[in-house]
RNA sequence: GGAGGGGUAUCGAAGUGGUCAUAACGGGGCUGACUCGAAAUCAGUUUGGGAGCAAUCCCACGCGGGUUCGAAUCCCGCCCCCUCCGCCA
């Protein structure tokens, strides 16, 4: 959500984001909520004017009845109780405008980073990096999940029995690799100076609306029967909640944690539960990490972010490379966004979307107060998320990377202490 | 989930319908004085949001409603904390 002084501002600066966007469609809400904002803040004048001159009179009353005027006071009292309607009136209006302004506001997105490259959509996006040596291998690779039955480490027939399509249930080593990839993720950031956290699974509707956009929140989230209670889609959205109302010491910036949840999601969105296996699911486990900080340094802190991310997939010998969301596939909340994606040795081509990385500005600190204590007034720090690792899905590229032309997986040494010291995996 | 108690600034806490909201009282922090320096002492200072060019004003006593000329104070709903009981990994 911007700064509705800085839209009314820079309204040129707004629109000409929105257009970068190609969001056309919204470019009336501009002057829609300029023209509203105007009408708010003179009811606003009008309501306080009306309140000062309320407050007085109360007052008056108060030293009257304290002289035993009490005349004087029925008097002032009546007249005082003549304001009631007006008073209730502008106060309504005061509230009607305040949350229309409000409501268009979140739908005017955040201006974008300068150097997000221009695009209408996903099609668009610009490859900006390579790592590894992508392999074709002179073998057929299986799809993924027979790859994963082959170990008896795959059941999808019972889960749909149990909970329908898109869950899972994952057996045996390829169990144990998932508990691997997660365990040996969370020491990877660890080791980088990130502090570990498992936040709450379930949050509340108020913490949602500051950390997620509207049309994400439609398609993503699952609610809890007669609850205020929300299943969380991600831990990044406890994680920036934990912050929420918050005034922040410069000296406990930045807050880099990195934290472990299952994520659960709709996906009712553009590809629904379509692809066969554990692609997408409606539950996953994901290691994420997150940082609160100054805004001054988010950018560095998003490279540095970003960083992370191919380090450690190339430290598991995946091949990855790394594409920019150009401005026409950018989300509402985001200034810039990076998605790594893996090689995919069967499909010879990069096919696994496995991490994002982004960072938000101040979009989700505007909308959770998450503030920096300054010696000129506070204001508002600057949140960043990004994707460690989120198996079941990163196993796909794992095992497709690591399989072996007789059948068996490659462990990689890194990861070899999380699974019993075991090399390989062999049916 | 049941019963009881509670939620006021940085912390403890007073205030139970007006002259009590920057908010008593106490502690902490910061600034200054004294000091070679420190302790002690003394003085000053210390919430957040909003409107306005400004003067200034408005809002906030867990959150949301209500009663009232006026609510921290009375009423209703919700959240959170503590104690006891129940339940549970």
């Amino acid at each position: 959500m911007l700064d509705i002084k800085f839209l009314r501002a820079n309204p040129e600066v707004v629109k000409e984001n929105i257009k970068r966007k190609h969001q056309e469609d919204r470019l009336p809400l501009v002057d829609e909520v300029i023209a509203l904002d105007e009408q708010y803040r003179s009811v606003l004048a009008r309501a306080e004017a009306l309140r000062a001159q309320r407050n007085a009179g109360s007052k008056e009353i108060g030293a009257l009845m304290g002289q035993k005027k009490l005349e004087e006071a029925e008097a002032k009292k009546a007249e005082i109780a003549a304001m009631g309607e007006a008073l209730a009136s502008l106060g309504e209006q005061e509230k009607e405008l305040a949350a229309k302004v409000r409501d268009i506001m979140r739908r005017i997105p955040q201006i974008m980073d300068p150097s997000v490259p221009l695009g209408k959509d996903d099609s668009e996006n610009v490859e900006i990096a390579r790592y590894g040596e992508p392999v074709v291998p002179a073998f057929e690779i299986p799809y993924h999940t027979d790859i994963m039955e082959s170990f008896a480490g795959l059941d999808l027939d019972s889960a749909r029995r149990t909970s329908g399509n898109g869950f899972y249930f994952l057996m045996g080593d390829v169990a144990r690799l998932h508990s691997a990839v997660l365990s040996y993720a969370r020491d990877f950031m660890i080791d980088r100076g990130f502090t570990y956290c498992i936040p709450p699974f379930m949050i509340r509707m108020n913490v949602i609306e500051g950390v997620m956009s509207f049309a994400d929140l439609q398609d993503m989230v699952y609610k809890i029967q007669d609850e205020d209670l929300y299943l969380i889609g991600t831990s990044e959205h406890s994680m920036i909640g934990k912050f929420i109302d918050s005034i922040n010491p410069k000296e406990s910036l930045p807050q880099c944690l990195t934290s472990y949840s299952p994520c659960f999601r709709k996906e009712v969105g553009a590809h629904g539960i379509e692809e066969r296996g554990v692609f997408r699911v409606h539950q996953f486990e994901k290691q994420e990490m997150i940082v609160v900080c100054e805004p001054e340094d988010s950018l560095a802190w998003f490279d540095k972010l970003w960083g992370n991310s191919v380090e450690f997939f190339r430290s598991l010998d995946i091949p990855v490379r790394t594409f920019e969301c150009c401005s026409g596939d950018l989300g509402d909340l985001k200034v810039k966004q990076y998605d790594v994606e893996g090689w995919s040795p069967r499909q010879r081509k990069y096919a696994f979307e496995l991490g994002s990385c982004s960072t938000l500005g101040d979009a989700q600190a505007r909308r959770l107060g998450i503030r920096i204590k300054g010696s000129n007034g506070n204001y508002f720090a600057h949140t960043l998320n990004n994707t460690v690792v989120a198996p079941p899905r990163m196993l796909i590229a794992f095992l497709e990377n690591n399989l072996r032309e007789d059948g068996s997986v490659r462990i990689p040494e890194i990861l070899r202490p999380y699974m019993g010291g075991k090399s390989e995996l062999r049916a």
